[in-house]
DNA sequence: CGGCTCATGTAAAAGTCGTTCACATGAGCT
DNA sequence: AGCTCATGTGAACGACTTTTACATGAGCCG
């Protein structure tokens, strides 16, 4: 059972080479697997081939590891948020609308980064750089709350688009955390998680008295910004957000 | 330092009694210190007074302690749920509005309890009493939700109560776990989380057709249901359920 | 009342982790 | 070629989880 190590090290040399890298995915792999709480340190560098304290060569301790891949994952969040809301094209709406598809895309195609940035319970504001790049990724739907708020209807107060950012922060990661990952996932649903969470926003942005019927494929740079509806009488689409109810 | 165990067996004799409610209680208490991930079985046992394996007499293992925490915690979140709907009273939109912010009370005033049902990983569905817990707990809201719908302005398409309850517990979740507990709760926000949730829900109303200004309160015992402005022209309240735009 | 029995507790031990320390190795510079 | 320092090793410590064999005593039965 032992030659097996020794057969490792000859193939890679007493020094990994890559170990840092190496032991962020092997970490990856693991916390994917069986979540942040059930990842070990020490499984992580026996997956990498090294000893149980050749970790401690570069990260402080297991924390230290956790924080980096969360701060890795809100690196990757951001990025994808960012092209998800391509800079509100080709309308406000829709790409707002990416942008929360993108969201609960990321949560279940990297279920170890989300559960390394939100659900692993380190503290945030232990890492600076982490607290940076967790507010990097915020800012993206921070700013996209901006563009949306400055569309609202004339004769309706503008409402802030910090608010709405964090409404829909909570409507996004609530969805995720309660139907979109692990074994919650199996809670049979009426509909996807991520018609439920589409659904919930339109409704949320015709609460505030954004038209919410489909665009108009096509033109329509900005603003079309109040089709004679949403002003006037019940602004519902026919069929309303929620499809048809039988 | 040993006399001190010889000491508490002397004042309790070799039987403890009731341990296995000590256990529980001990468990909820470092539970809320150091959450789930960091709660341990030797540290209930120590803080109950018995070795460490005495807790396998009552728990197969740590993970049944946990789940059994888990499971009395959507009884009592049941309790409050139900406490605060009140079978719609005074009436409907007020009660879900009450329920709303029973959810946000239990997550902050239990955190314990909170941490184990919703963030400590385990799989709902490995207990099926834990299941059934948990579900009972949802058909609080889902109720609610079903009645509320059920008060949907004619002329509109009825919206499916299941998903409303959906989108209500989503909410309800992220904004508990994004900000109103832990060191997430320092995130510097603009409003309490109490406020963002309800400003959250009452937009979701109105998106939904609700009438959701202050209802006057004293008699009118379920429907006045659309107040005129509900279905004609815009239904923001003055100032908006954000308060006054500045 | 005496004795049995079984639920409940204990101590000891094996296996895993996290973490530290003294020591080994070898990559890269001089 | 030799030095040095970053990187890896092995051993060791203490804490935790879980199992096992053994101890205790509460409650019942005759």
């Amino acid at each position: 059972m032992s030659w097996r190590k020794e057969q490792r090290r000859a193939e890679r040399g007493y020094h990994h080479g890559n170990l840092k890298e190496a032991l962020l995915q092997a970490a990856l792999g693991l916390i994917a697997e069986k979540g942040a709480a059930g990842f070990t340190f020490a499984d992580a560098a026996r997956m990498a081939g090294v000893s149980a304290a050749a970790p401690y060569r570069h990260f402080r301790d297991r924390d230290e590891l956790l924080s980096s891949i969360a701060q890795r994952g809100f690196e990757q969040f951001e990025a994808r948020l960012t092209a998800a809301w391509d800079d509100g094209r080709p309308d406000t709406v829709t790409a707002f609308e990416r942008v929360g598809r993108a969201y609960l895309a990321f949560a279940r195609e990297e279920p170890a980064f989300y559960n390394a940035m939100f659900e692993s319970g380190l503290p945030v504001d232990a890492n600076p750089a982490l607290q940076a790049a967790s507010e990097r990724a915020f800012n993206i739907i921070r700013a996209a709350a901006e563009r949306l708020a400055a569309l609202a209807p004339p004769g309706m107060p503008r409402p802030p688009a910090m608010m709405m950012a964090l409404h829909i922060w909570s409507m996004a990661h609530g969805v995720a955390s309660l139907f979109s990952r692990g074994d919650a996932a199996r809670r049979k649903l009426p509909m996807s998680p991520d018609e439920l969470l589409e659904a919930e926003v339109l409704i949320y942005l015709r609460g505030l008295g954004f038209p919410t019927d489909r665009r108009p494929p096509g033109r329509s740079a900005e603003p079309p910004p109040v089709p004679p509806e949403a002003s006037s009488g019940s602004a519902v689409p026919p069929g309303g957000p929620w499809g048809k109810p039988k």
